[in-house]
DNA sequence: TGCAAGTATGTAGTATACTACATGGTTCGC
DNA sequence: GCGAACCATGTAGTATACTACATACTTGCA
């Protein structure tokens, strides 16, 4: 079990934002009732995997709204099983789409190389 | 050449947002000098594509900041043809390293699929 | 034991990207 | 020629995602 600056340090993630995210419902640490003197949270190897699951689908542009349908659609007991492969369906159709975009992007850019490349200029200007 | 209602048509993006994105210098229209009863400002079919291209890139997780980077590789005289291609092989590895990560919440995703189909729920609760 | 470093809680501020609203002028169709 | 629809400008508000700051308590080490 480790404490936030630990989690911090394993993620690359900044304290403030890991409660943040934990305020946001993205995941939760525990309080050791056997440790009395302080109220230091606990947190399993469980969320530094959802840390580094929220940095990638993060990084590709995915709100934090977005991350908790997944996260709880993996995590919460009360949603039924048709309904997480619903939610998890979704996202990956969501996902290939943005790889087609990431291409098509890249295509653009690609031929916008080319161009200055050799020396063809943008249509006005 | 194109009013702004027309604009908005043709790519589905409101009004009010292609009038920020105008004001955040990613594109720009022009005022016809033979007209003078008024100062409505007209858009060539380049800002359409500009608004495409912004609508792809957003999609994926760019900021107007990082597209602002990019129209200008394009279409600013100002900058040197160096400067210009090294901004596109950024944003080209940007883009790699963001097909990268999709691919990789996409292997989550499908696991974590697969666990709920087989009734093997998460490790911890 | 003293004090730097770590932790919790709460509030406020910032950056980005819109979105809505108010105002005032213009154009177009009937 | 008049009203609905459109255009420009400006200001303010909202949502998301942090980020910083203040306060106060706890821990660990010299």
């Amino acid at each position: 079990m480790k404490l936030i600056n630990q989690l911090s340090k394993e993620t690359g993630i900044p304290i403030g934002t890991i409660r943040f995210y934990e305020k946001s419902g993205l995941f939760s640490g525990e309080k050791k009732q056997e440790v009395t003197t302080n109220n230091y949270v606990y947190y399993g190897d469980d969320v530094v995997e959802k840390l580094r699951f929220i940095q990638m689908a993060k990084a590709v542009g995915f709100t934090l709204a977005e991350i908790k349908e997944v996260v709880d659609a993996w995590y919460k007991k009360q949603i039924s099983k048709k309904a997480k492969l619903e939610v998890l369906d979704r996202k990956l159709v969501q996902i290939d789409d943005k790889i087609k975009e990431l291409k098509a992007v890249k295509k653009q850019i690609a031929l916008c190389k080319f161009n200055i490349e050799n020396g063809i200029g943008p249509d006005n200007n």
